[in-house]
DNA sequence: CTGTTAGCGCATTCAG
DNA sequence: CTGAATGCGCTAACAG
């Protein structure tokens, strides 16, 4: 247990023949050193290995070089290259990054932002959670605590972030006029809960669509889930109980994989019987059984945004744009088909 | 600016009417204690909603209630899912997780390594970096430093931390077994790195059970490969290059969908002109063009697993078991079929 | 059983 | 331009 002692800014200090307030300005970049005692620390350093010790740092100056990032799922793929993604953007900054999962908890996501309050991270990205009717007090907090954050995917309507995010009205609306225009006569849609902007968006995109073509949009055209993978069977279920419809568009690919299997082990065939696409473009889905017709999220530039972001409103800069759009691209392959 | 100033244990003991020390101990769970202050104490702290500072208590204890999870590469949802499953066992404890991402670059882990230090982790959870003879510099610190750390999934020979694991070679024994056994004659295997432990497993089940059916394995059936999807398409490249084998094995599924792509792309049919396996059980695995035949790891037990060692390790106990070794389990798909 | 106090390691005044 | 002193919020050792 005899565990060596931490060197610390005083070891540094003595054996550079300064002051430990000369190392720490040394350390923190102050250029109004003289070069050469500059040289003498920074060789103490290196010679010693020094590091400071962030918590000591983090007392003090009540920053802690850390960006907190909440994220709702990590079972599905998008989510863990978002994770990948943003890190190596804080990184880059020379930052560390925080990690909170949801699981589209909202009393999850209060803990964690309760959690990175305390550990006075200097900025928090939120993907907010799929939650019904949430409870917005810990987003509030934050402003009220003027404690910079920022949305990534969507956001809380009523509050002040701004968000990087893709513009699901216009992936949906191409994706829906395309079913249209394939002679699709009955699309129904599992969405996430309407009332939240990423369904909201989608629907809107749906229903511009539809109203291009003449139609109306009828209630029974959409179905709620959870998006995930048993969300999509479940949705599957509850719409074949009213009877098959021509295609199915889904929140993500991951609920389309949902709706795919239940599809199979319900003898009915993808895209003979009915079409379906997803939404997200994960690499897997265009290897699966019918490789799925879906929109692309471009995953690497939205979440380079929200750091960048993150970043200005930390610094105080004023966002100009509080939502920040990044164009979908949609993907045609076998799990749609024309009809006649 | 005027961010309300942060309510501290000052605060609680004023309100409460006794002393620092005296909320300290009741915060620290003391059971030396009047019942009465306690509960005024305790009162105070609810009223105030005051929350400990976690760097100011680090900086006095040299811990941080915190433990880090060092993983390779987050785009395999396999990972994904550790993490999820990691983070809730380590929540249940009252602990917070730390994350670090390798990429299976050695250089990233040694930073994370050290990062994880200065922040004064109580213990470190590692999936080591499929990397080729990594200098192990930074797992000797952690033992010279006495630092608590166990493995995930596989470990580094040569040092000293137990590890939970899938019997890796007998998970992949039964699978060459199944395929010998359904007239395979030619079965290469896309392997990690020969020399890492992961590998060398995977090989000594698919040499026993060639051995056990009378045959050898040849040098040119093992192909060694990064583990992720463009590992797959080169291995595959490289291999029929030299000519079509029987069967191919790989690493982990997300390797077998690069296989899998890459042989749709060159005409060839799986598993009609030859079979394909791979490792891991994902969710899309069962879902693809043709349903993946693999072996799953208990992803849940194994994290499970990890987390309760390294707490155990960083009390002090004493593992009986260096290696805890979970069992795989085969999944035979239409990936693969019986030849003639 | 409770109150007082001295650090933990660093940043940052303010003199020199 | 450099050095000594103070405090960040908390814990723990020591008195009382």
């Amino acid at each position: 247990m005899a565990t060596k002692e931490r060197t610390t800014i005083r070891d540094v200090a003595a054996l550079a023949g300064v002051s430990v307030g000369t190392v720490s300005m040394v350390l923190n970049g102050s250029n109004k050193l003289n070069p050469e005692t500059r040289q003498r620390v920074m060789d103490a350093v290196i010679k010693l290995d020094y590091r400071r010790n962030p918590h000591a740092r983090s007392l003090s100056t009540k920053k802690s070089m850390t960006i907190g990032l909440i994220i709702t799922d990590l079972t599905n793929p998008f989510f863990g290259i978002m994770v990948g993604c943003v890190q190596q953007e804080i990184d880059a900054k020379g930052y560390e990054l925080l990690l909170g999962m949801t699981k589209n908890d909202i009393e999850r996501e209060k803990k964690v932002i309760a959690k990175f309050i305390d550990s006075a991270v200097d900025g928090i990205i939120i993907v907010p959670a799929h939650y019904r009717n949430p409870n917005l007090s810990h987003i509030y907090a934050l402003e009220q605590r003027n404690i910079p954050y920022v949305y990534l995917t969507t956001y809380y309507p009523g509050t002040r972030g701004c968000c990087a995010m893709t513009d699901l009205a216009q992936g949906s609306y191409e994706l829906t006029n395309y079913l249209l225009n394939t002679g699709h006569k009955n699309i129904v849609m599992i969405s996430g809960y309407v009332e939240l902007v990423l369904s909201a968006e989608r629907l809107r995109g749906f229903k511009r669509a539809h109203e291009e073509h003449g139609l109306e949009v009828r209630a029974d055209q959409i179905v709620e889930a959870e998006p995930d993978y048993n969300g999509g069977r479940e949705a599957f279920d509850q719409i074949i109980r009213r009877g098959k419809p021509d295609a199915i568009m889904t929140v993500n690919d991951i609920v389309s994989m949902g709706v795919l299997t239940r599809a199979r082990e319900m003898g009915l065939r993808v895209p003979e019987d009915l079409s379906v696409a997803g939404y997200d473009d994960l690499l897997y889905s265009s290897m699966l059984e019918t490789s799925l017709t879906t929109v692309r999220q471009p995953i690497k530039e939205m979440s380079a945004a929200a750091v960048d972001m993150i970043f200005k409103v930390a610094e105080g800069e004023t966002i100009e744009n509080k939502l920040m759009m990044f164009t979908p691209q949609l993907f045609i392959r076998s799990s749609t088909k024309k009809r006649l």
